[in-house]
DNA sequence: TGAACTCATGGTAATATTGCCATAGACGTA
DNA sequence: TACGTCTATGGCAATATTACCATGAGTTCA
């Protein structure tokens, strides 16, 4: 097994540093149902439209997210699949701990 | 299918900020083989021990590792194994990416 | 052409993150 | 008790992130 370099693990951080805000986790909770405009989004998300299409910009940058142009229209398009299960993992683990803390309170 | 709170994508981003360092995964990649104490990760990132300690805090209250005290050292350990399997597959569409640029470069 | 619409990009202020130094606390041992 | 070792915690300066406003760029349609 030999030892990753520093550069892997920087670009994993620049992975998870993209999902490291609620309100691209929200737009890519819907983007993983189907492909949406900026505008959807930016409803969605309740901010500014620039503030959002600067959030797209950040999953793009990631390579999370796709984009595809139909005239004025800008739709994204989740691109990594392994979010779901990613998450879902993680939360079953999260609530044994609170459950572990709260037996740990003698509840 | 009902829409999650905002507070859901907060809880999510809160582990997703924790990930967001080159150091704290490197140090998460060591940990999912064996726990190990303050020392020998300030070794393995190679900087300051009070630096390591706070990336650890970091971590620990993100709910991501355990602690286990004993005697004068501290041991972390990993509480979240989906890590690799997420790595993984997150890898494997970053790399498909590139050869989709590449290709699209004409090379 | 010009108005309306969608989206992206500077600019900027507020806030958060990060790293190191200094130092405090906790434990084991002489 | 006193000392050395291992960790954790303030403090602080440098850097990064974030949100909004204003505005620019590109497209459609009358």
């Amino acid at each position: 097994m030999k030892r990753k370099p520093i550069q892997h693990y920087e670009a994993r951080a620049a992975v998870a540093k993209a999902l490291a805000h609620p309100s691209r986790l929200l737009m890519l909770d819907a983007l993983a149902k189907k492909e949406m405009c900026v505008c959807d989004l930016t409803e969605l998300v309740g901010a500014d439209q620039s503030t959002v299409s600067k959030h797209l910009a950040v999953l793009k940058h990631a390579g999370i997210v796709d984009v595809r142009r139909d005239g004025v229209m800008t739709y994204y398009r989740m691109k990594i699949h392994c979010l779901e299960g990613f998450w879902k993992c993680v939360e079953s683990v999260l609530r044994q701990n609170l459950k572990d803390q709260s037996a740990a309170l003698g509840v």
